[in-house]
DNA sequence: TTTATATGCATAAGAAAATTATGTATTTTT
DNA sequence: AAAAATACATAATTTTCTTATGCATATAAA
C-alpha cells in the first residue's frame, strides 16, 4: 500500500469514496485510480485490495455485478443504501481524526 | 484507543511528537496528556502504550530514567539523538499521509 | 515468436499494531 | 471500607495489512 503505516485503517473509507463519486469501479479499476489521485504515493495491493471488497459487500455496503469485457472478467461493485450512509459517516470519522491528530502535532500555544 | 480504526499506526508518532515537546514524560503521563489534548476523543489503553513504548526505547529512539514517587514506581522516558531524527522524519511522513489523503477524499475538481 | 507486462480475479501464511482481559501494587477519594 | 486513580506489565485474540502464490487472458516488447 505505502511504506507508511499510518493508511492502516483507511482503505474501506477510500474505497467507499470512490464509489460516491464514480458510481461503479472494479477492483483493478480501484488501485489505477488510488495511484493516480496520489501520484503513486500510494499503491494498493491485491492482497488489501480483494479482502476489503470482499467485507463490504459482506457487511451490506457494497453489491456486485458481473461483466465480461475482451473476454476477461470484472467485478462492478457499487454502493448500497446503506453504503451510502457509511460513507458519510466514514468520511465524518476520517475528518474527526485528522482534527484530531492535527490537534495532538500541531497544537495551539496556550494562549497563558 | 477510539472507536476509530485510523489512529492504527500512530501511536508512536503521537508518543515522539509529545516527548519533543516535553522532553521527558512516564507512560501514564502520556495517556494523560493525550486525553486532555484531544478532549477525551482519544484514550490510550495501557495494551497500546506500553508495548509501544518498549518498542520504541528497543529500536534506541527512547531512553528510560526510573523514579520513585510516593512510593509509586515511574519510567520516565526521553529522546535520543536517534530519536529526535525519527520523530522529525515521522512527522513529515504523518503530514505527507494527510495530504495524500485528503487529495483522495476531497479531490480537486478537474477544470477541464 | 516467445516472453514479459498489463489486466483481472483470488486466497493463504505471516507480521504488525491494536483490543480486551488480566495481574500486581500503592495512593487518594468517596 | 470500598472504589477510583495512579503506575506498571503481559497474554490471548482480532484486525488489517504485506508478501507470496495461483489462475487466466490480452497486449507490448525482445
Amino acid at each position: 500500500m505505502s511504506n507508511s503505516k499510518l493508511y492502516k485503517g483507511s482503505l474501506s473509507i477510500i474505497i467507499l469514496k470512490l464509489l460516491t463519486e464514480t458510481h461503479k469501479m472494479y477492483g483493478y479499476e480501484i488501485t489505477q485510480k488510488v495511484k493516480e489521485l496520489t501520484q503513486g504515493e500510494l499503491n494498493i495491493t491485491e492482497g488489501a485490495l480483494y479482502p476489503a471488497l470482499h467485507k463490504l459487500e459482506a457487511d451490506g455496503f457494497l453489491e456486485v455485478e458481473m461483466q465480461r469485457v475482451d473476454n476477461r472478467l470484472r467485478k462492478y461493485y457499487k454502493l448500497t443504501q446503506a453504503g451510502n450512509k457509511e460513507e458519510v459517516s466514514r468520511i465524518e470519522e476520517l475528518e474527526r481524526f485528522i482534527e484530531t491528530i492535527q490537534g495532538i502535532v500541531n497544537p495551539k500555544p496556550s494562549l497563558g
